[in-house]
DNA sequence: AATCAACTGGAACGCACATTTCAGTTATCG
DNA sequence: CGATAACTGAAATGTGCGTTCCAGTTGATT
């Protein structure tokens, strides 16, 4: 049904559209790294056309590079909210979410203005994930309530963007901004 | 000996570089402003190529217009390491700061990659002050210690730019980003 | 091997910008 | 009021993109 009469589609094409997904990947660790349809095309040797065509666009084949690379940390943090308590999925997802960040840089740097919606859809569960670990926290006390839940979504989510433009990448300023972030949603202590 | 013979320069062009320079201001402080020289010209009523040319370029224009606005925040800055003691200066500092960059989002959106040199400089000189201000509050015990002292600047400015990013400007969220960076960054509590 | 549709990539195109050109306009000065 | 040099802005130019075209190539199917 799906394919019928033997696969129309040549395993050429399936090999280049694959390479040029692992070279659009690829540029998203790197820092500096100028994101255009012709970088990708001469990362994998393929001409600017045929990476191109192969995902109907930049957009898409970005969509598709990005959003492989944020599926396993949704799943995770999923995973996470499942085995253990809100507090303890908080702060070992946001360490191992920082560390993604510092590891693949240029993934929130040219990436505005690009219609990415398998990435938006993505960071909207990532987003419902964390508003239930940070709603769970505060349930468990270990989170201060003075504040919005969204607003505090969205400062981690702020945290995660400043770490992802760091530059040179640093793990040990991801270090800093974990612990300067997670002792400030601490509730403070009382007079 | 500036004006020998009277001025070379006739008056409607200093109007209009004066206007340029209040358009290219005034679209640093609206959100999705795109930021091109057709926009500035647009807003004044003059040719792109007038605009462009009472400064030398648009990134001269830009640089001139940042610039112009980061003045009175660093001298401000300067003034309060005079005035007051660190910890104050640096409590005061930031919550001006971040009202400054809520009133003012263009300002870090699409400044990349060009080339500003009256802004770098004074956003070094502001790197120093808030320096001295994170110095002076180790001292006095009201800023931990336990991180590098430049990390600690780093996190400053980024936590600016995310507020300046914010979407739309809230001065609720900044207060929440300054509320959680000042209780983040003090001495955590003894065992 | 023969056939043919799928595929490829260099070149052409379209688009958005900044910048430069240049014929016409206007402030300024004698 | 001229005369002249500064100034203006619509159009032309240059640049850096993404995308599309199309003549040539290659994998798949018989």
């Amino acid at each position: 049904m799906s394919t019928p009469t033997g696969s129309r589609r040549r395993a050429d094409a399936v090999r280049n559209r694959r390479l040029a997904l692992e070279a659009a990947t690829a540029l998203l660790s790197e820092p500096g790294a100028a994101l255009t349809v012709e970088a990708i095309a001469k990362k994998v040797g393929l001409g600017a056309a045929t990476v191109v065509r192969a995902f109907g666009g930049k957009d898409a084949l970005l969509d598709a590079a990005v959003s492989g690379l944020l599926e396993p940390v949704v799943r995770r943090a999923r995973d996470l909210l499942a085995e253990t308590t809100p507090t303890r999925a908080l702060h070992v997802f946001l360490r191992e979410l920082l560390a993604f960040q510092t590891a693949h840089h240029g993934i929130n740097d040219q990436l505005g203005g690009l219609d990415l919606p398998a990435t938006t859809a993505l960071r909207a569960d990532l987003v419902r994930a964390v508003e239930e670990m940070i709603d769970g926290a505060r349930r468990e006390g270990t989170v201060r309530t003075d504040l919005d839940p969204g607003v505090t979504t969205t400062l981690i989510g702020q945290t995660a963007l400043a770490v992802a433009r760091a530059r040179p990448p640093s793990q040990e300023l991801a270090d800093a901004y974990l612990t300067v972030l997670l002792d400030g949603l601490r509730p403070p202590a009382a007079p």
